[in-house]
RNA sequence: GCCGAAGUGGCGGAACGGUAGACGCGACAGUCUCAAACACUGUUGGGCGAAAGCCCGUGUGGGUUCGACUCCCUCCUUCGGCACCA
């Protein structure tokens, strides 16, 4: 059919865009205000680290994000969804000193940068709510909550072991050391260094950070947060040394299995322990410090490699196990550390796959003192399992190995031998950094009276601008004399600064809090503003944050409860995360020269182009892979729309005849609107978009044959417009307002559906034989069981499955099919 | 080693235990064009067949079921996380 429409009509989305954008911001459509009567929804996306480009990856992280809150908005929430800069860090630094400027102004033209290209997204953000973590407005606050912290006891230093990035010149807390014991920023070996620092008390939250009960997150972040934090019960145990005459008459040991005590052959102390020393004898010291030297110089992942030899030697030494009386060979050894439990480990080969090792290595005994069903009394190497019942242990005997831990315990702490005890994995936070470019923590060293914290009312401690902030290894702030001296606040005598400043996760730790009263200067959060606003409804973004800045913000959230600040336990009451785009299935990388910058885009196919693709391109939490004829489709698709939607609808009659595909056309309609709901809520984009395009091409379809009235018509158009208006929020309001509706589309009320208008008047009766498809018939949607069985019966398709066969059973699904069983 | 997720056309991906492959890309054919590109229309899992239709198909092997991409077990592969935590 020739129409008098020219068809292929495109759209000029710079026109378009450019004017919506300077509309909607002339008019404050996206500012957010407390008084708002409408129900709050909290949104937020991950903010972006400003380093220098919008990539497409943070396409990827905000454009579905921001269609989401528009959708809740249209469902007459009061939306805040806000975005920032993570502006403090390592990055900022490393690339200033590469390119010879300061930080600040690195910092500063990047935010400057990628705010317009944030802006060309068209999203609701509300810039006077915008946070700049390396503002002293910010900072300030991350300072005036390490004093709170500090009075509360949550902020102390210690003298420790720290992670060492011989790269980045600072240390690092232990969630930035990868698996490998590599830098999780620059890949370097990460060493030890034993400094003075400051940490966060976190393992006081351990237990309430366990509990995730009450947040709709995926598993897998719980799980990943569950293991970090590594709750064990078990039981401090003590064996006897008084025959070696120490101080101490007893060395102390952590075990999660005091049902296999009687299984103990030895025991093992870390090389780093201090009572090493103490417990090797003459005659043995020379090889003991030997081993203990060699195992000092190995790196952590030499040191940590599973599959290493247990190598260990023997001190000379023994103790008794005073459960048994038997006195048992105490060595050295490097697959016991340190740092978890009380460094010392009772050894029970037979149950437990390292002390297997261990034994074997040096021919210690084997003892099974937990016998699993159907043991045949031979050694067990490699039966591990925890379920058995008790031989070999004395009085517990016979007790199935569950009840026998409880049972030894009670003994223990009856004896006064041991107790239970609960051991963490996960140690308190290191937050110091020997580095510029971060919040400078807010303590002086007084010459005489020694550590003294800021009074509140000299807040901020200002980060010097003319500092010279080349890392040495040192914070580079002790290098400049009118930071470094100070009066001591207390006595007026000389002080110090600290020089170290805070890692740039502790900025990320509350800044979901600034948002909502980003000017208040009475705190960091305006006590009003939080108790209307509280948790974030819905936070997203990436995995990679699955257990630093998600744990720390938990933690963050629960100390700023008990010190008064906000009325909420946990800051991200739903989380989602997306997954990653990425370029010919590699990750896109800057260094590799694969990036995908999305501003080319957007100047050649338009924002809302590129912003449905990132919502059409796959499920968006299983990421997927750019592809220019990809967004290409998509484009093709807002160009049908426009086409479609500009037609002249006076050329559709005001009825037509035949009233059934106006009764398609609304059908599809208020499919649509269910399928398009029900998705945006699951954050199913991909389907959602599908589902518009699938009612665009319907609607075509009817137009071609000319077979749909006016009213059903425009009314197709109108839900169409108010569906797409979240994905494609440019294209939507210029339409909305070229069929003369009333500005603005993003202020209508999201469209309902009618189940009965959604549903079909006919179905399609899948008949199968032995369930395999044989006919589909064309029914009235109500049809009773009786007659459907009859219909399938008759069918000349089915009746050459059955010929010959008995008809065992008829299976009926109403609505749906009918299943004949014939054998 | 442990925990978790995922394996579906040429590709990205759809599918409350009930019509596998929606939607899009690509490809092919056509319309438009002097031509090409764009755009638009149509076809498009594989095999056999003139057609009607039949058979085979969701990583592997089994199981449950009238019926399995979907649920259960085995194994394989990929990705993510943790990893000498006593």
């Amino acid at each position: 059919m020739v129409t008098t429409q020219s068809r292929g009509t495109r759209y000029d989305h710079r026109v378009v865009e450019s004017k919506w954008q300077r509309r909607w911001a002339d008019d404050g459509l996206h500012e957010v205000r407390d008084d708002d009567p409408r129900p709050k929804w909290y949104e937020l996306t991950m903010y972006p680290y400003p380093s220098g480009d919008l990539h497409i990856g943070h396409w990827y992280t905000m454009a579905p994000s921001d269609a989401h809150a528009r959708y809740r908005r249209m469902l007459g929430y009061n939306v805040l969804h806000p975005m920032g800069f993570d502006a403090f860090g390592l990055p900022a630094e490393n690339a200033a000193i590469r390119r010879g400027v300061h930080p600040l102004g690195w910092t500063m033209n990047n935010i400057e940068n990628m705010r317009r290209q944030l802006r060309s997204m068209g999203a609701i953000y509300d810039w006077d709510r915008e946070v700049v973590t390396c503002d002293p407005d910010y900072y300030k606050w991350n300072q005036w909550l390490f004093l709170k912290f500090y009075e509360a006891g949550l902020a102390y230093r210690a003298f420790a072991p720290a992670n060492w990035c011989p790269s980045c010149n600072t240390v690092l807390a232990n969630e930035q050391v990868t698996a490998e014991g590599v830098c999780e920023r620059c890949d370097t070996t990460v060493s030890h260094r034993d400094l003075n620092q400051w940490f966060f008390r976190i393992t006081d939250y351990a237990d309430e950070l366990l509990d995730m009960s009450g947040l709709v997150w995926p598993e897998n972040i719980k799980t990943m947060q569950t293991n970090w934090i590594g709750r064990s019960e078990g039981v401090n145990i003590r064996f006897d040394v008084s025959e070696h005459g120490l101080e101490q008459p007893y060395i102390d040991t952590f075990t999660t299995r005091i049902d296999t005590i009687y299984g103990v052959t030895f025991v093992v102390l870390a090389p780093e322990h201090p009572l090493t020393a103490q417990l090797t004898t003459p005659e043995r010291r020379e090889d003991v410090e030997a081993y203990v030297e060699q195992a000092r110089r190995q790196t952590e992942i030499e040191r940590l490699s599973t599959d290493k030899d247990k190598t260990g030697v023997f001190t000379g030494s023994y103790c008794v196990n005073l459960l048994n009386g038997e006195r048992v060979p105490v060595f050295v050894g490097d697959y016991v550390l340190m740092s978890y439990g009380t460094g010392i480990v009772m050894g029970v080969p037979a149950h437990d796959q390292r002390d297997y090792a261990f034994a074997e290595k040096h021919g210690l005994p084997i003892r099974v003192v937990v016998a699993p069903p159907g043991w045949n009394g031979e050694p067990l190497p490699g039966a591990y399992g925890d379920e058995g019942v008790q031989v070999a242990s004395g009085q517990f005997d016979g007790l199935p190995s569950g009840e026998g831990r409880q049972r030894i315990a009670d003994y223990l702490e009856e004896k006064g031998w041991g107790e239970r005890r609960v051991q963490y994995r996960m140690r308190d936070w290191l937050i110091s950094r020997q580095r510029y470019w971060g919040a400078p923590i807010p303590i002086v060293y007084c010459e005489a009276g020694g550590e003294v914290p800021v009074p509140y009312d000299q807040l901020p401690v200002l980060l010097p601008e003319d500092a010279e902030f080349r890392p040495t290894g040192e914070s580079p702030l002790r290098l400049h004399r009118g930071f470094m001296d100070v009066e001591c606040p207390r006595c007026g005598g000389q002080a110090t600064r600290e020089s170290d400043t805070m890692d740039t996760f502790v900025d990320s730790s509350w800044y979901q809090f600034r948002y909502l009263s980003p000017h208040y200067e009475g705190g960091p959060v305006d006590p009003e503003a939080a108790g209307l606003w509280g948790a974030v409804d819905q936070y997203t973004g990436g995995s990679e944050h699955a257990v630093m800045h998600l744990l720390y913000a938990r933690f963050f959230t629960k100390a700023m409860r008990d010190l008064g600040e906000i009325g909420v336990d946990e800051p991200f009451a739903r989380l989602f995360n997306q997954g990653q785009i990425v370029l010919g299935s590699r990750r896109m990388s800057k260094s590799r020269g694969n990036v995908v910058a999305p501003d080319e885009y957007v100047e050649e196919s338009g924002a809302d182009a590129v912003r449905c693709y990132m919502m059409f391109l796959g499920p968006w939490d299983q990421g997927g892979e750019w592809s220019d004829s990809g967004l290409n489709g998509v484009s093709r698709w807002l160009n049908r729309v426009w086409d479609l939607v500009s037609r002249d609808s006076d050329e559709l009659s005001d009825s037509v005849a035949d009233g059934e595909p106006a009764r398609d056309l609304q059908r599809a309609v208020h499919q649509t609107i269910k399928k398009v709901t029900e998705d945006l809520d699951r954050f199913k984009f991909n389907t959602s978009i599908a589902a518009l395009m699938e009612l665009t091409n319907l609607m075509n379809q009817l137009w071609e044959r000319r077979s749909v009235d006016e009213a059903a018509w425009r009314d197709a158009v109108e839900k169409l417009l108010l569906l797409m208006a979240p994905m494609a929020p440019h294209i939507a309001e210029e339409l909305w307002e070229a069929t003369g509706r009333e500005y603005s589309v993003h202020q209508q009320a999201w469209p309902e559906w009618d189940e009965a208008l959604a549903a079909s008047e006919t179905i399609t009766l899948v008949v199968q034989v032995n369930g395999r498809l044989r006919d589909r018939i064309e029914v009235d949607a109500s049809i009773e069981e009786a007659p459907a069985r009859e219909l399938a019966l008759a069918s000349a398709r089915v009746r050459p499955h059955v010929e010959g066969k008995e008809i065992v059973k008829v299976v009926y699904v109403p609505g749906r099919l009918v299943n004949v069983v014939a054998r």
